[in-house]
DNA sequence: AGAGCCATGTAACCGGTTACATGATTAG
DNA sequence: CTAATCATGTAACCGGTTACATGGCTCT
């Protein structure tokens, strides 16, 4: 079993999905955390369904082409269950904008200046995008009472990650910011 | 050029070292930020030099292999120079963390609960190495004078990044641990 | 008429990891 | 004697991205 296999999963444990919808919902829902293109999915979920974690039922549509609906088995299920508590390393991680901050000092100030407001307002975007998200979520989650077991904590887990994710890259982006800027002044 | 050609210039444009003293500094010091195997590097190494972004000298030594030095380049540097300030798109983030909490409401809580302690005690080490460098790093920037073109300032500002990341993770892993053992006094 | 969405796949490529391979010196 | 560190490389594999390929429906 791959990682994308355990995403995959995941997401077929709260509904069943097609294949085209499992890449929406990771670019829209899920794009903080995991995402994978549509030649990924493809295959991962047919290797899915050999080893019996899925199955699939075709649903024939008018208006729209026919799609495959996905279903996660009993079998799928226990192993997301074994899987999600099992322990993991630590992942390394990997920003081109940490490693170009790196060597910020052999730039010119004015042209660094942009680039970290431009990434501080993509990252207000984000933020604002899962803020809305998650008053949503949240909102569903209290009207499921709260549950531990009830799919929405999942998500709002994540969510909480995400938000804090995005504030302190813009909290990061502003000190660059103004450090580049006092400093300047003082040249 | 790749992402990693740059990294690895990045560092070279501070001192002089040897593809196996790279892969050391990539392990110690910016390993926050990127990481490279030294089967990744010895090879990127020899492109580099290829291109004319860096060259190499032999120093023997006696009680050691001997090893090649790499030094940047007029062109490796401009070549640096034009890519610290270039644009880059805002890379998708994938943690198996968060992607297990997003399926955290199949989970028996005490292994989440563990899982999740686990994970804060790894980033509380983590941050306490940044810690003690960056309080090293700032006393080599500020007496150098808190200049912008100092390498120290580079060091400094991607090792705040590495402070913010961390004590978010932390905050993060504590939330999830505080929800998970509430909600089980509500059960 | 053309752009864009729905829907499913395959193939080539590339960056990164793991493993293979070698060999000297030093510390326990 | 053995393990670890210094030092440099190659090869196989694998996960993920980009591009190729097809085709019907809907909205402008």
């Amino acid at each position: 079993m791959t990682t994308l296999g355990y995403a995959l999963l995941s997401l077929l444990a709260c509904e069943s999905l097609s294949g085209y919808d499992l890449a929406q919902t990771m670019k829209s829902r899920v794009s903080y955390f995991w995402h994978a293109r549509h030649s990924q999915i493809y295959p991962e979920l047919a290797k899915l369904e050999q080893q019996g974690y899925v199955m699939h039922t075709v649903v024939e549509q008018q208006d729209r082409p026919d799609k495959k609906l996905y279903t996660i088995t009993e079998e799928g299920l226990t192993q997301l269950r074994q899987w999600v508590t099992q322990d993991i390393e630590v992942p390394g991680v990997r920003d081109e904008l940490v490693l170009k901050a790196y060597s910020l000092w052999l730039a010119a100030p004015q042209q660094a200046i942009d680039l970290f407001r431009q990434h501080e307002q993509r990252h207000m975007q984000q933020l604002a995008e899962y803020e809305q998200l998650a008053s949503w979520i949240q909102n569903c989650w209290e009207s499921d009472g709260q549950r531990l077991d009830s799919p929405w904590f999942g998500s709002y887990a994540t969510l909480q990650r995400g938000l804090g994710y995005e504030r302190e890259y813009i909290n990061w982006c502003r000190w660059v910011v103004e450090t580049l800027q006092s400093s300047k002044a003082v040249i």
